[in-house]
DNA sequence: GTTAGTAAGGAAGGTCTACTAACAAACGTG
DNA sequence: CACGTTTGTTAGTAGACCTTCCTTACTAAC
């Protein structure tokens, strides 16, 4: 609706079909042809079509007749070949070392490597993520699919890092560079971004309205709505880190005043909700002032969420990040207070917890994004 | 990206690269085929084709000869035939009557006609609207289009009245039902999501990352990013006017406690920054008092409005509504405060402004909801 | 006035896509 | 064992866009 900016051709509408077939079998396992074209309502020509071209890309392989006996012909199974191919997922969200790993198409780690960062920027830190992209490409030990990387700061669509402050990189167009230097293709994102994704296909959240909220270092996050990511104006959306919460009269319990933030301003939640932040706050408390303090943190929280979900009528909120600091007070707070500042019919169907996926959530979602880049799939 | 669910055939490209043709005539005014050809991309051969095809439909019309002087041979413009086609536009947003038009497709008002709502809700409602549909229709002077409804509550995808409290309308087929009786296409939507459509195509807005928030009777909002009106989880997006924007420490200059509200709960953004609202707040009090309490009313609106701008990195905020209560201090505390409280790199680009449609755009919406449907073009 | 170059629009033919129709193979069921 | 059912394939058709070539009609330059 409303843009369609961009012609499109026959063409398209086969690459569109094939990654139909391609998206089904990667979520419903083997199928048959005669199930695909059931599923995708599509013709078993058509479908049949489609599925020889992946078959002889040898994306796709039969996997023999389907075990059930039914009345009629035995169906003849067609499965994805997820133990063929792998893709390189980096993750470079943490300032001291940049992540990486070999993962297979079902979203498990084969290969685990770090660099520590050292505090390099600039043209230095690209050279050290090319090193990184270029070790995994080498120990994988299959054809890899691309190399796909979360990366902090603003990124936009064609993978040009627009602002990365932390690596000093502005306008460096590093999908396109590092295709180029390792010949595969690459596919770049911000890294909140990038988690939602991966919580999205991995982590089975419904995608009908779904925020995930990533808690580190700082504060980030990931939006799909409608099924589809959003970008933004600037490709900006999601940068919640640095909305100011606290202010003259919503001090925290114990604050003199706002905290000053690496912005330059103060009171973003950012300066309440990173793990930082969180840590300091509870630290030496016994535990019910420590949980007090956290359920503090979590209304804040609560606040900043209303409108949000509100606006955009949200089904799911994720929170990415550790779960003892977390899953607890600050959840059960900010529910409440969703909950609370909300219309019972937005805030009845939402559903606040925490993620499913761990430590490795980045990851996943670098792997979804060279599936989603290359195959069509998510 | 993200979930193709559905087959895409090569007669659905054509229908694209049709309304394709359309859009850009609708926006640019008659242009050549060549022209056509060069701004869709398509070769002159399709575009030829798709214009004839329009040219049979009577939907387009050729406009003789370019007058400029050129090189080579002259070309032949085709234009829309915008004169010989109408729309049907009604707003229900008002309780007190239902407001309707018939209006050209460059958004022009021809005809208008309103009945006094009289309370009536139910069937009884609907046979109201579906008499002044009625109306309507014998009052236009030429083919009419289809039909565009603005409503309240929460309207799906295909036109169903979910919940309209107002109109005590639940699961309403109303665009069916409509179109069945008066056998013309019926298109429906929310009424802010109807005004930001308005908004979108023929205020000007820019329609990457742009909010819309009606203020009349209650507060509602419309939200178009990247280039898409977003529906939500349970077609409810927009629903700003029930988040809790006043709170014991919150409250505003006067007030003993936050006020009630019709939704059953206390301090939403709905009962301060309504029309009722407003009116109320500023009744008898001498300018100067006034604009502090507007500013008020608007430092709590910016408040609410900081994560949601963060969150989507919006580009453009627009206030419909009475110019004389919120082109004022209410919108300069807004912009003060969502700047105070977002990142610079987030406001900095943002522009928070009066809608330039007035009264009519939401007749103008349902107008532009019935041409994106019908034809493809907004 | 004539010739060359340029641009617009149309006609013919080719390729690609998905569809319908018809069929052979392989299986339960009565 | 004949029959209906389901699967997957083959052959033919309709639609959509493309490339190529042609005519028409104009400007620019000699």
């Amino acid at each position: 609706m409303l843009r369609p900016m961009v012609k499109v051709l026959p063409e398209h509408a086969r690459a569109h079909n094939r990654a139909l077939v391609l998206q089904h079998l990667f979520h419903s396992g083997p199928t048959s042809r005669a199930d695909l074209a059931r599923a995708t309502e599509l013709t078993r020509v058509t479908v049949s079509d489609l599925v020889s071209e992946l078959i002889e890309e040898g994306l796709v392989a039969e996997r023999g007749v389907r075990a059930e006996a039914r009345v009629g012909k035995p169906a003849t199974l067609v499965g994805m070949c997820t133990e063929d191919f792998q893709v390189v997922a980096i993750d470079l969200a943490d300032d001291a070392s940049f992540r990486g790993a070999v993962m297979s198409l079902v979203g498990e780690v084969l290969v685990r490597r770090s660099v520590p960062a050292e505090g390099r920027v600039g043209a230095d830190a690209l050279e050290l993520l090319a090193e990184l992209a270029s070790e995994l490409l080498a120990a994988a030990t299959r054809p890899v699919i691309g190399v796909g990387i979360g990366s902090p700061g603003v990124v936009d669509r064609d993978g040009v890092v627009v602002e990365a402050p932390n690596r000093a990189w502005y306008g460096v167009p590093l999908a396109e560079q590092l295709s180029t230097r390792l010949g595969v293709p690459v596919h770049v994102a911000n890294d909140a971004n990038t988690r939602a994704l991966g919580e999205y296909t991995y982590g089975g959240a419904s995608g009908e309205g779904l925020l995930v909220l990533i808690v580190g270092q700082g504060v980030g996050a990931g939006i799909v709505v409608d099924g589809m990511l959003l970008k933004g104006h600037r490709d900006a959306a999601g940068e919640l880190g640095h909305v100011t919460v606290v202010d003259d009269h919503d001090r925290l319990p114990g604050d003199a005043e706002a905290a000053p933030c690496a912005c330059g301003r103060r009171g973003c939640l950012e300066t309440v909700l990173s793990v930082p932040a969180l840590r300091r706050r509870i630290d030496g408390l016994d535990p019910q002032d420590a949980d007090a303090a956290l359920a503090s943190v979590g209304r804040l929280h609560g606040v900043t969420l209303a409108p949000v979900v509100s606006a955009l009528n949200l089904a799911e909120v994720l929170l990415s990040g550790p779960a003892e600091l977390l899953d607890g007070p600050v959840r059960q707070a900010a529910l409440d207070t969703v909950r609370e500042r909300t219309m019972p019919a937005v805030s009845e169907q939402l559903s606040l917890r925490m993620a499913t996926l761990g430590e490795d959530a980045a990851l996943s979602g670098a792997a979804v994004l060279v599936l989603s880049g290359q195959l069509g799939v998510s």
